[in-house]
DNA sequence: TCCATTTACTTCACTAGTGAAGTTATGGCT
DNA sequence: AGCCATAACTTCACTAGTGAAGTAAATGGA
């Protein structure tokens, strides 16, 4: 194996964990929470009945990393979680007062970052990393 | 906040993420190591002399993580650390002859992933995906 | 020469993910 | 009605990272 094997894979890898970093640092100051927690946060939001599967496939993890950021989440008080009347396996999430207001703190901290990557890159080059990158997404969905 | 305000952002986790995982099953299955664990190795295996330290700083991660990874590197049979004779703190790292095969393994495993990634994208979207992950990263380095 | 600072690494408690092996609830078939 | 496959979630042991606080070795003055 030599280096150039693994330049575009950890090109990749680096930018995702800067950006990770980053963002991890501003929405924590701002609101209290990571970037993984926001996602789960915004998608509760959006959508009133996800159950924690379907949160799981939208972010491409598994549902036991669910279980555990579901968990994390409830016992900061940021969502509640309750059986479902009809359904007794899936869990029906929603977010408390406190899980809307962190979420409403994030717009700030994301500005923030979208704006030092309007800085890196002009809007042809973003738009083409746009699509690159949900290309690649796309190619490596493996079920 | 908005979906749109993650929408570069969460599109560039997504790709690494799903390419980590890829690459992690290719990788695991024919050299026995995760793609983090080959990241080191080939870094060890290109500078004789490299501290826990500088191979962390170029892989862009705390001394805490590499102490981890050294650790179980180690356990693993992969390579060996001595204490440097001059400078008592810090280890000479050196591959194992399994550490040298597991790295000549990776080859064809990241061969695949380069092949799925050139399917995805011509050569000219490819150099500008490229450019854009190196701006990116150099965008967001801080310290 | 001694002492304070810096450097290299370690430890600890945490988040976040994986995969495999469970448990419990639902729903389709006979 | 009874049973079995499947679906939704949980648990467990693991890798991989973070940041803060600690230890020990080197080093640069006064």
């Amino acid at each position: 194996m030599t280096p150039s094997d693994l330049r575009i894979y950890h090109r990749l890898q680096m930018a995702a964990h800067r950006l990770q970093k980053a963002a991890d640092r501003r929405v924590m100051a701002a609101a209290g929470v990571t970037t993984a927690q926001a996602a789960v946060l915004a998608i509760v939001k959006g959508q009133e009945g996800a159950t924690q599967r379907s949160i799981a496939r939208q972010l491409g993890l598994n549902e036991s990393a669910m279980t555990a950021m579901v968990g994390r989440l409830s016992t900061l008080g940021l969502l509640v979680r309750t059986r479902d009347p009809v359904d007794g396996r899936t869990w029906n999430l929603e977010l408390t007062a406190q899980g809307e207001a962190a979420l409403a703190a994030l717009g700030p901290a994301f500005g923030q970052i979208n704006s030092r990557i309007s800085d890196a890159l002009d809007p042809a080059a973003l738009l083409a990393l746009s699509d690159a990158l949900a290309r690649l997404t796309e190619a490596f969905d493996d079920a």
